[in-house]
DNA sequence: GATGTAAGTGAGTGCACACCTACACACTTT
DNA sequence: AAAGTGTGTAGGTGTGCACTCACTTACATC
């Protein structure tokens, strides 16, 4: 027993995390991701139960680190008045546009949505979403704002338009704050 | 000669935007759209030269089709000052959640971007839409606007948000008008 | 009616990939 | 030390699919 199936769970989640964010579910097979996490194709299936299961929970595992960075921002700007708590989490979100992999494998999830189980997951994540910035005091509309402003940085990010060096490109990205 | 090869390429790329738009490009098979046109595998590959074609040639209609629905909006209404039309053009896209199909092609080309030719058409489908604004009268963080509430548009078709009667989902697409 | 050309297809070919089965190894328990 | 249990893999199988090629019609021109 070198690891403990959990362990390996892990750290395959995580690798599929990366890799699925680059290609999608359908154009990155199995091997791949097992390959990044060191073990075999085989194994890698059994431990989630066929692709489609790796792929929901790499998903999900995506969801989580979502929400735990927006809740460390959250943390950061205690106290503040709503609005400056809203614009915290925004400026949070766009930061991961550096990251990339988290708003990829969003992309590729949404585009997956009609296999059931994965529209379940894409859903169950935005109503998680919805449901922490309400606790976070911002109203029906600002999350509306939020979420489509977000919608926004997985543009930029897919189509690469950070790296456009021309006006029309700049018209969408201005004032999305990241580190580029 | 049972009609001409430019024919053919017409009627199959209005199939494939449909085609392509239920299942995106990894996942819809070749057949699948040239049977929709009533044409064989083979002749289909041969007028777009490969799947790729095909499905590039597919995302630029799309763009075409919705840049032609916006004119149109534009032009019922002309003379308006810029806010009001601005807002005449967002219930124009948000009517397209009806067909489904423009928007949820998009999100699928979207995913693909990473292959280079599909990436390519996506940014110039986006740099006509921001050049169409402007001309309309748009300022830039309008259009930024308009674009990132486009964006909402797409998640609240994929993930079917507006068959899900529950408040969170509500928050998303309140105010976002279209027949239901 | 012979020749040319463009439209259109059926029947392959080869390959990639998800999934399975049988087996091997590591470590524990009694 | 024997038996049991969970970890891990090598290799095979079947299938789906993009792409090719040889071939057949439909029409035009002379």
């Amino acid at each position: 027993m070198r690891s403990t199936a959990e362990a390996r769970r892990a750290v395959l989640l995580d690798r599929a995390v990366s890799v699925f964010a680059r290609n999608g579910y359908h154009a990155t097979p199995v091997t791949a991701v097992a390959a990044a996490a060191g073990i075999s194709e085989a194994y890698a299936l059994r431990l989630f139960s066929g692709k489609l299961g790796l792929f929901v929970a790499a998903v999900e595992a995506c969801h989580e680190r979502i929400l735990a960075t927006l809740e460390a921002a959250a943390a950061r700007a205690a106290g503040q008045e709503p609005e400056k708590l809203l614009e915290s989490l925004g400026d949070a979100y766009a930061e991961l546009i550096a990251d990339r992999d988290l708003l990829l494998l969003q992309v590729h999830a949404q585009s997956v949505s009609d296999v059931p189980e994965v529209g379940a997951a894409v859903r169950a994540g935005y109503k998680r979403l919805v449901h922490f910035l309400r606790a976070a005091g911002a109203e029906d509309r600002q999350i509306q704002h939020f979420v489509a402003y977000g919608q926004l940085c997985h543009l930029i990010v897919t189509a690469g338009l950070d790296g456009v060096d021309e006006s029309w490109a700049r018209a969408l990205t201005d004032g999305m704050r990241h580190v580029s």
